[in-house]
DNA sequence: TCAATCACG
DNA sequence: ACGTACGTGATTGAT
């Protein structure tokens, strides 16, 4: 069998596979979205070809003969986006690591390169298999040079694949025949405005008659059709340069003999290191069996405590420690005290589970040792009592959390990404290590890997503590790390394990009345539309409404019609079959998500137990899973009634408590803008005072859609205004929306040099902070693209507003504990919706709850205008509001 | 696994 | 000319 070689085009499909695959960065913020695509590409052609031997040519960015040729040919070759230049580097780095014979040379295109060596592996017996996004290729086709042209439609890659036979099918022309194409179809004329050009179909029945452009200069009269004889015969120079440009050299003058090319060892330690960089984890698979031995001396410095004299002398050790790192799990303790020297304590016989979290708790009171683990929350349900011992928790780092301050934007945090950022160590994951099952479900079978991965873990921790702590400091978010984001810890952690207590009988039985009228409303709908579909496929409900119905202003979205509530509200007034579908969605929106899904989630003592997880929004903001106990339905009454199952305790009530408008009295804080100051001091409702400013009228006078408007207003100029956000949610013409927000630019003008000069900030900056010093990244500002840059622009002007609110919600939450706790109270808070706190006070102590909170609550930050809390109580969630 | 939708602030 | 409001999470259907 005859060898054979993969030539691929690296400039041609890093731009591809740029331009087709979502925007994609890694944990350093990197884009990595092309050389992702790239090695997809890569590795299935791979798979398919199985080559003895692989190059990859890239263009240099030097004039190459075709600019000698031809000066304006310079405009043809379009620069490539920041995006994408900063990729090829990278690319080429991994590649190398790969040991992949990169091929590139001045003077000369990929192209070039590919074509030489192309025809060079044929004449000595090799078949060869070009891959490119660019057709131009398809000139060096042969019998045993294969062209391979990958597509991306909708997502996924399809390759088209010729051989010399494929293009005469393709094209009705042969390879060679492709350059006179090019040739008659211009290249070189592209950025010539006045040359008309002649398109493929012409072009190509032209030459299925003449054969070349030579040929064809004989017989030019012949050509019936005026318009393109007249071209041809003007513009016949044009025709002959475009043909040499397009012409790829074969016998170029390079220097590599394609047996030095052959594929060897591809999946190297250096490679999968840099794949983990890049985050690609889905590909890590195929680099892994080279991993295990990736640098790991560190693990020779780790020992075990078994008998009970050795335990209790490292508990010794821990209470007069200066910085110990820990992790603990069902199997065992590790402790990190230096960097060599990790001791493991295994939870069995005379010092089992128990006995480690007692006398760790204790060994940690006892001492003064900075304490240093990674996501502390979770590690405290085996610890419940270690943060007692210092409520202020500035014995205690969350490497974690720290992670997450130095750059809130990454999807999630990891030990072992710390440990590749700020240690430069590469590190398993659980998941690689204990597959599926996880950590948790791999103690009995796998002890060895569990106490090697405690102790890499708590190693990994005691090593990165320095550099994270340094990094937190120079980014100037210490006073924050440690008197905001530390202590609010144990607050999240007594929210999750306190939960909220959810009448499970008496939600089933609403959940019931739901599903009659759900059925009745399904039957109606379905009798209307003539014919049995899925509702809740959008997909089938845009056929039914804009194709079947014929209903018009069908639009939106990239596959088929929008059905979105917005669409729907629209048409419904006309339509009443649309309504019905809005009372569908609604129902069912409340039926999935707001009954049972709830009510499975009860846990045995009859409380929810949401997860509050602090290191997953970009401002500052926390977040609630398993249930999402932030998005339980308010807005509409028939949702708002799910509210009423959520109930106190025996003998408790709740008190809640709510910012009134906490975004807004920050802005005014932050802009320093007099009206909107004194607006808030006057004490009135805002959003009258800002209709009645900004439509020069007075206050009495302000009609309901007055007001309705200057909210809207209001809410825009938050979001980061734009006269179309603005226009969609009002409904109204986005030169309606402009002058609104004109108006209210020159009824509050410091709030717009504000937003302004805070956005020109943070294109100099490419962050933006908050009050309190807490940073956003914004890497869309440096973006090529307009739309990625304007949403740098408006997140520039939110995040610090939505990102105070958050920070003045935390500091509120930890004053409020604290509080609670020094009035030895029972109270206590069960739920943070962003701007509420939810509470659970004895009905002795409401009153007292409800005094405390908003005490608490608005002494949290002193703004120039009055922070304002609102508070009630009431027998149920619903009440309370 | 992704896109569309909709619940909240 | 581009094509949009800011920040989340859960469910569903289509792939």
């Amino acid at each position: 069998m005859s060898k054979k070689l993969v030539l691929i085009d690296g400039n041609s499909i890093i731009n591809r596979a740029f331009f087709g695959i979502p925007d994609l960065t890694d944990s350093r913020g990197r884009h990595t979205n092309a050389i992702y695509g790239f090695l997809n590409i890569m590795f299935s052609i791979l798979a398919e070809e199985e080559p003895d031997s692989l190059v990859v040519a890239f263009d240099v960015h030097e004039p190459t003969f075709r600019h000698k040729m031809y000066e304006a040919y310079k405009g043809t070759r379009r620069g490539m986006p920041d995006e994408l230049r900063e990729q090829v580097p990278l690319l080429k780095q991994l590649l190398c690591a790969m040991n992949i014979k990169i091929m590139e040379k001045g003077g000369l295109e990929a192209d070039d390169i590919l074509g030489t060596l192309a025809k060079r592996a044929e004449a000595s017996g090799y078949d060869v298999t070009i891959v490119s996004g660019d057709r131009d290729l398809l000139q060096i086709a042969t019998d045993r040079i294969l062209v391979r042209i990958p597509k991306t439609k909708g997502g996924r890659t399809e390759i088209e694949n010729y051989h010399a036979e494929d293009v005469v099918a393709r094209y009705g022309l042969t390879p060679a025949q492709i350059i006179e194409l090019k040739g008659l179809m211009g290249d070189a004329s592209d950025n010539i405005p006045g040359v008309p050009k002649i398109g493929e179909k012409t072009a190509t029945e032209l030459l299925k008659q003449y054969h070349t452009i030579d040929d064809l200069k004989d017989h030019i009269q012949e050509i019936t059709k005026k318009s393109i004889r007249e071209t041809l015969t003007e513009h016949f120079d044009m025709a002959v340069l475009s043909k040499k440009l397009a012409t790829i050299e074969t016998n170029a003058d390079i220097d590599l003999d394609v047996a030095d090319a052959r594929l060897d060892n591809i999946y190297t330690n250096e490679a999968y290191i840099l794949v983990k960089e890049l985050g690609f984890k889905n590909m890590l698979d195929r680099f892994k069996g080279s991993a295990a031995s990736v640098d790991d001396t560190y693990q020779e410095s780790f020992s075990q405590a078994d008998d009970m004299t050795k335990v209790e002398a490292v508990m010794r050790e821990v209470a007069e420690s200066d910085a110990v790192a820990f992790f603990i799990c069902e199997a065992g303790l590790a402790l990190t005290f230096s960097k060599d020297r990790t001791v493991y304590i295994p939870a069995s016989g005379p010092h089992p589970l128990t006995y480690l979290c007692d006398n760790f708790t204790k060994a940690v009171a006892e001492g003064s040792a900075n304490i240093i683990t990674f996501d502390l929350k979770s590690q405290l349900s085996f610890l419940p009592k270690l943060c007692e011992c210092d409520p202020s928790a500035g014995r205690f780092t969350d490497l974690c959390i720290g992670a997450y301050l130095c750059n809130p934007l990454k999807n999630d945090y990891s030990i072992e990404d710390v440990a590749n950022e700020y240690c430069g160590i590469v590190i398993k994951s659980a998941s690689e290590i204990f597959g599926k099952n996880g950590l948790s479900g791999s103690f009995m079978l796998m002890p060895g890997e569990v106490r090697e991965y405690a102790c890499t873990f708590s190693y990994i921790c005691h090593r990165a503590f320095d550099s994270v702590t340094a990094r937190i400091g120079s980014l100037g978010m210490t006073e924050l790390y440690r008197t905001v984001e530390m202590p609010l810890i144990s607050c999240l952690y007594d929210m999750e394990r306190l939960g909220i207590r959810l009448d499970g009988t008496s939600l089933k039985a609403y959940g019931e009345t739901l599903d009659t009228q759900l059925f009745e409303l399904e039957n109606e709908i379905k009798s209307d539309a003539g014919e049995d579909f899925n509702i809740n496929s959008p997909v089938q409900l845009g056929d039914i409404l804009f194709v079947k119905m014929g209903i018009p202003g069908g639009k939106k979205t990239k596959k088929g019609y929008s059905t979105a509530a917005d669409v729907l509200e629209k048409l419904a007034p006309e339509y009443p079959f649309v309504s019905k579908i809005l009372k569908y969605r609604a129902i069912a929106k409340l039926r999935s998500t707001y009954t049972d899904a709830l009510i499975d989630c009860v846990g045995a003592d009859g409380r929810i137990h949401s997860t509050f997880n602090q290191t997953i929004t970009a401002t500052g903001r926390i977040s609630s899973t398993e249930p999402n106990l932030q998005n339980i339905p308010a807005r509409m009454e028939q949702g708002r009634l799910i509210r009423k199952f959520f109930v106190p305790d025996e003998g408790c009530v709740f008190v809640d408590a709510d910012y009134s408008q906490i975004e807004l009295r920050i802005m005014a804080h932050m802009s320093k803008d007099p009206s909107l100051i004194e607006a808030f001091n006057s004490g009135a409702d805002i959003h009258s005072i800002t209709a009645a400013k900004v439509f020069h009228v007075p206050e009495e006078e302000v009609t309901p859609i007055m007001r309705r408007n200057a909210k809207a207003v209001n809410f825009g100029i938050i979001y980061g205004i734009s006269a179309f956000g603005l226009s969609e949610d009002l409904n109204i013409s986005r030169s309606e929306a402009k002058q609104f927000i004109e108006e209210y630019f020159a009824t509050f003008p410091k709030v717009k040099e504000y937003l302004d000069s805070g956005v020109e900030r943070a294109k100099k900056d490419k962050y933006v902070v908050t009050e309190y010093s807490r940073r956003r990244p914004l890497p869309e500002l440096s973006s090529s693209n307009f739309m990625q840059r304007s949403f740098g622009e408006r997140v520039a002007m939110n995040a610090p507003i939505q990102g105070t609110a958050a920070d003045i919600m935390k500091i509120a939450m930890i004053r409020v504990k604290k509080r609670l706790e020094e009035e030895g109270m029972k109270t206590r808070v069960i739920l943070q919706v962003h701007d509420e706190l939810l509470a659970e006070a004895p009905v002795e102590e409401a009153e007292k709850a409800k005094r405390l909170l908003k005490e608490e609550m608005e002494q949290a930050a002193i703004l120039s205008v009055p922070l304002i809390v609102e508070t009630s109580t009431g027998s149920n969630w619903y009440e309370a509001k």
